[in-house]
DNA sequence: CGGAATCCATAAAGATACTG
DNA sequence: CAGTATCTTTATGGATTCCG
């Protein structure tokens, strides 16, 4: 639903509805990678394209290149190219994502708890149904 | 990529790799309507089937049920079945679900403040390409 | 009332090949 | 190196009909 909630959000900014605050700071990170990619920019600082990539195997380069345009347009990221050959582009995180990562470091709690929970949770075996 | 979401920590947990702690809460609440009913249910108390429909007039049966199934099945709602006829269901947070709720709140105030520092930038303009 | 079941259009993601 | 472009496959969401 992650280009659908971009679409949505652009539609309420446009129509100045603006009572979505909560889906708007979803939309930052709620795309495919981006929640990891926001996490160690912010946590370990500049990546390299490739770096990234090595990070995600599992992203093909369309998923990746969409992810971080996306982020970069949303002002969470910048990008620096560095016009030597062959290119080199840097990802770092601005301030205004820095000043998202709180929020991730508390889902990041809260999930750690909650697997935790789960695992001492004699009763709790991974059901297919439940979770599909 | 909610559903997406939902499989691949599903095999993650099934892989005991519990790594992914912010993709596993992220997965409780980035699901269409997801968000918004966890807010209501968690501010404004129990609300019935047909109360959520009007609630959300865009959202379909299907789609709806989903949500609440998915929700229900995680844990963070509950859903009590009135052998009335017709028949009454009324959905309510769980105490799991409330813990949620500052971290919300939290998405809540960074996109209101998001959103006023946009308007205040004279220079922010609505960009379809930005966006889109 | 509160859904379930089905069909269908669209959108999103993967694979592969190619380029400045 | 850091992507684009294109094609194919798969997933997702909407509309409609029906049911206990």
């Amino acid at each position: 639903m992650t280009d659908y909630l971009r679409k949505e959000v652009k539609n309420k900014l446009i129509n100045g509805d603006y009572s979505c605050a909560k889906e708007f700071t979803l939309s930052m990170f709620s795309g495919k990678w981006k929640i990891v990619i926001l996490y160690h920019l912010g946590i370990d600082g500049i990546y390299r394209f490739g770096e990234l990539k090595r990070l995600l195997p599992q992203a093909s380069n369309k998923m990746l290149t969409k992810q971080l345009r996306e982020m970069e347009a949303d002002g969470i990221i910048s990008r620096t190219i560095y016009p030597e050959i062959p290119v080199r582009v840097d990802y770092s995180i601005t301030d205004l994502g820095q000043s998202l990562i709180p929020i991730i470091v508390a889902m990041y709690e809260w999930g750690e708890e909650r697997l935790k929970s789960m695992k001492q949770d004699v009763k709790f075996s991974i059901n297919e149904e439940a979770i599909k």
